[in-house]
RNA sequence: GCCCGGAUGGUGGAAGGGUAGACACGGAAGACUUAAAAUCUUCUGGCCUUUGGUCGUGCAGGUUCGAAUCCUGCUCCGGGCACCA
């Protein structure tokens, strides 16, 4: 019988399941290892190639670990909130219950029939009534810690998602879920207080394991920077103190105007009557601009006059106050003091305007800068600053203004507060009651969870409103404790609420009484291991800090981090195939017409966004889908052809996989064809598990083979009935033994770094090498079967089993090489003529360099190469080679 | 614009100062076969007339007995941030 992953690994699937051979307790006796998936959303589309990459990543660690005998937690839930359930039911009607409950049943056949290692018993749901409980207690929690907070604020709304996004969820303007326009739009909203954090979570990053990219990019997007706040008094406004916010303090003399942001709340007061018109038309402006525009504009400065004076507190100088929308009111004191002569952007402006510059800093040599100049220096035309380099006379001024009553030391970050409701349905609701004189309470936890309402229409409403409003009965409802009616909050909790806190239901998932026990968290937390995409640097892995830390404050884990080391793996690509056609309108995809002219790739350049075929007219890119390339042999390989249209050859691009680039390859389809063993060990061996690499069609192949060839190690193909190959009792020849011992060595130490890719080509020339000159013995075949456990379990189960073993060899010890059979009697030494090879001799292990010298000098190449003359010196590396310098 | 990565055969990748190209794909030849598939064996970085030589890790330098690896400058590709005062 030849190898059939089909018969062999439902049957294994089958047997762990039913002896739960995966199942996870706490065992103090054991040390504990957590690995962790982010868990997937359960998309319609069901698992394409690219999820079962950190998957397979973090199975073989926890086989390896289980095996290492550590206790090892790894389970696998479902981030089953989201838009894409509800889009489909604005289309179709269809519960999002029904469609998420559908996807997740094909989303645990998918992830089963690879056969991953989870401990299905932990399994979790973020939809799921007992787990909505949960969420909503923690956001009682916040809110009882205030934390959580109602706020009129500027928000970025998607009028194409119907909903409000996060700032983490807008990229250049756009939403990150669609692409859709975002504006800006003042709106009530339910905030986190992620801000009074910002210190923690950006100081503890140094403790954890983690990519420095992403690390980097969390610091960024925290954006902590040091300076201070300077309050102006205005001219005429006895009343009002304007505050700017300057990570400069020592630039305050070259400070020659002021610029707010024109949402900053003082600009009707103190504006000029004469401008108001002005100011109304500028301040209407940029209220209209997109994030977009907005953003497309920075080159040109624009900004109005207010008419109003600010007096400088050093000088007592009137400057001018202007708006601008260079000026962010998010940031900061949604106003600045403009030093032109020390910033690239006040500069611009200062220019555009006819504004005074005033240099205040000259370079560290003592000269007068070219402007403008915003390196540090040293201060000049600043009066008690003069000679200063800039970070004393930083310090200097802000004490100054310290005991002037005018100013402080300050601490400003890019981070804002986590806007943290969303005017959708299908997420969780909030569990708090609005009381008809406008406050707020809370629901009490007895009567969680408070679970979504039934609607007819699963829309957003008019002007912003959650589908919630219109499900009367259960939005009117009476307060409990007093019986007065009350309304409940209609806006629902982002996406990224269940997913901050899921890692730690894992340890007690089934807990009726808590989140999670506090036994269970000490014994599992943190996360030895997360494995997910990169696309979540801040996102989801800055929310669940923000949340473990509050969870820390509250004495509910016992670490400042969930996560100790993260891992990202790199994404799969596609091949895909293109060709240009010049239908720019799509008029004839699909059909035929003799008005469309094809272009080959030769004949087609890139500009930018556009492309152009060679007499300058626009062409488009058409693809032609992978199974339907037609594939000719070329001089030195083959050539991809369109399959129809003669002569046309496709050009070949490696990108991300997409339905609409025809290069998605669908997982089950690869099991059906290649089985789940080779499947986890092709996504293994593609390369670095933090690269991004393409999937070939051909390169699996490979990885089948070899699955092939150890299975022949132990059968005979041909024989049908009994058809085990003969194992040699014992440990068989030195040769044998030497080879086991070092691919023991090399595979053990390649999982401890998560070189994969490394381990299964070593576990490759094991199989290509073990038999060569006798049969394989005993030994041998059960070390290596334990080594590929973690790689192909369900061949290596098989395998494990016909070989007479009893039990699962999940649990099986993991081997140890002998260390005296890991050093050879002969080595190879290279022989180098200055650093060139020239030679190779082979010499006892234990020869000594004069030895190895004098059968070097007297190799006849060796001597060719020295022609006569005598060596300079002699370089000995141990065991490696020799260098004659001449 | 700023900040990170990265660049090695036709392809995915090994090697992290010490024999460049492990392992795999693809390609070529052969064996088996009526034939094909599958399998097995051999070869497979370029150039040169060879059993030998020479050049080769994006480019140009440097350090070193020795550099893919370390240093300097550049080119290109990928990613992140982008008026954050």
């Amino acid at each position: 019988m030849p190898y059939n992953p089909k018969s062999i690994e439902p049957k294994w699937q089958r047997f762990w399941k039913e002896n739960q051979t995966f199942r996870a307790e706490i065992d103090h006796a054991k040390p504990k290892y957590y690995v962790l998936d982010m868990f997937p959303y359960p998309s319609g589309d069901g698992l394409h190639v690219g999820h079962p990459e950190g998957y397979t990543a973090t199975d073989i660690l926890a086989r390896y670990k289980r095996m290492r005998g550590f206790n090892v937690l790894h389970p696998m839930g479902w981030d089953a909130f989201g838009l894409p359930a509800e889009q489909y039911a604005i289309k179709t009607g269809t519960h999002p219950r029904i469609t998420t409950k559908r996807n997740i049943e094909n989303f645990r056949r998918q992830i089963e029939s690879l056969g991953f290692s989870y401990d299905w018993s932990r399994e979790v749901d973020t939809t799921d009534p007992k787990y909505v409980k949960w969420t909503q207690w923690i956001f009682l929690k916040l809110f009882e810690m205030g934390l959580a907070y109602e706020a009129e604020v500027p928000v970025n709304w998607c009028p194409a998602l119907g909903t409000v996004l996060a700032n983490e969820e807008v990229i250049d303007g756009k939403s990150e879920v669609g692409g859709h326009p975002v504006v800006r739009l003042p709106m009530k909203q339910w905030m986190l207080r992620i801000t009074k954090y910002a210190d923690r979570l950006l100081e503890d990053l140094e403790t954890l394991d983690w990519p420095e990219a992403i690390k980097k990019q969390q610091r960024d997007w925290i954006g902590r920077s040091e300076g201070a706040r300077i309050r102006f008094a205005i001219e005429g406004h006895a009343d009002v103190t304007l505050e700017v916010f300057t990570t400069r303090p020592d630039t305050l003399f070259g400070a020659s105007y002021l610029v707010l942001a024109p949402e900053h709340p003082l600009v009707a007061q103190i504006a000029a009557s004469a401008k108001r018109a002005a100011i109304h038309q500028y301040v209407e402006e940029s209220a209209r601009k997109s994030e977009r525009v907005r953003m497309a504009d920075v080159k040109e400065k624009t900004g109005v006059d207010t008419g109003a004076r600010a007096i400088h507190p050093c000088t007592g100088e009137a400057l001018p106050i202007w708006i601008a929308d260079y000026v962010l009111a998010g940031y900061g004191t949604g106003a600045i003091m403009a030093v032109p002569a020390h910033d690239e952007r006040d500069f611009a402006f200062a220019q555009a305007f006819k504004l005074p510059i005033r240099c205040v800093v000259h370079s560290s040599d003592g000269k007068e800068p070219e402007l403008p100049f915003p390196l540090p220096g040293i201060s000049a035309n600043s009066q008690f600053l003069n000679g200063l380099d800039t970070a004393k006379a930083k310090t200097e001024m802000n004490r100054w203004l310290e005991a002037n009553h005018c100013g402080e030391a300050a601490i400003t970050y890019k981070l804002r507060d986590w806007l943290f409701s969303r005017q959708r349905y299908w997420g969780e609701p909030f569990p708090l009651l609005k009381q008809s004189d406008g406050s707020v309470t809370t629901v009490a936890i007895e009567d969680l969870p408070i679970l979504l309402p039934e609607v007819e229409d699963y829309r957003p409403k008019e002007g912003g409103k959650s589908p919630l409003e219109a499900a009367t009965q259960w939005l009117q409802t009476h307060n409990p404790k007093t019986g007065a009616p009350v309304l409940r909050e209609t806006n629902t909790m982002p996406q990224w609420a269940g997913s901050c806190w899921y890692f730690l239901r894992f340890c007690d998932p089934q807990n009726e009484n808590a989140a999670w026990s506090q036994e269970a968290e000490r014994y599992w937390m943190p996360v030895d291991l997360y494995i997910g995409g990169a696309e979540h640097a801040v996102l989801h892995l800055l929310y669940a800090r923000f949340w473990h830390k509050v969870f820390y404050d509250l004495g509910l884990v016992h670490t400042k981090e969930p996560f100790q080391k993260l891992v990202n793996q790199g994404m799969i690509l596609g091949f895909s195939y293109r060709y240009y056609d010049n239908d720019l309108d799509d008029r004839y995809v699909g059909k035929h017409d003799a008005s469309v002219r094809v272009f080959p790739y030769t004949e087609v350049r890139l500009d930018g966004e556009r492309a152009l075929a060679r007499d300058g007219q626009e062409v488009k890119a058409r693809w032609v889908k992978l199974e339907d390339v037609y594939w000719v042999a070329g001089e030195k390989d083959r050539k991809p052809m369109h399959p129809r249209i003669d002569e046309l050859e496709l050009e070949e691009v490696v990108e991300k996989m997409s339905k609409s680039r025809g290069n998605v390859i669908n997982p089950d389809q690869v099991i059906e064809e290649f089985g789940a063993d080779a499947m986890r060990l092709y996504e293994m061996f593609i390369g670095p598990l933090e690269k991004s690499a393409p999937w070939s069609t051909e390169g699996i192949q490979g990885v089948f083979r070899f699955l092939q060839k150890a299975y022949r190690l132990f059968f005979n193909e041909e024989t049908d009935g009994e058809p085990l190959k003969t194992i040699l009792d014992g440990v068989g020849a030195i040769e044998q033994q030497r080879l086991t011992a070092k691919t023991i060595a090399e595979v053990s130490a390649d999982l401890e770094a998560l070189q994969f890719n490394t381990a299964i080509s070593k576990l490759m020339v094991f199989v290509r090498d073990i038999a060569k000159d006798s049969a394989l013995p005993r030994a041998s075949a059960e070390t290596f079967l334990l080594l590929l456990a973690p790689f192909a379990p369900h061949l290596a189960e098989e395998l494990w089993q016909r070989i007479g073993q009893r039990d699962t060899l999940a649990y099986a010890a993991w081997p140890v090489a002998d260390p005296a059979l890991l050093v050879a009697d002969r080595i190879t030494i290279a022989i180098q003529v200055n650093g060139k090879r020239r030679d190779e001799i082979e010499v006892p292990a234990e020869a000594n360099d004069a030895e190895i010298e004098r059968i070097a000098l007297a190799s006849e190449r060796v001597q060719k190469f020295l022609d006569g003359k005598t060596p300079r010196k002699v370089i000995v590396v141990k065991g490696r080679l020799l260098n004659i310098v001449i």
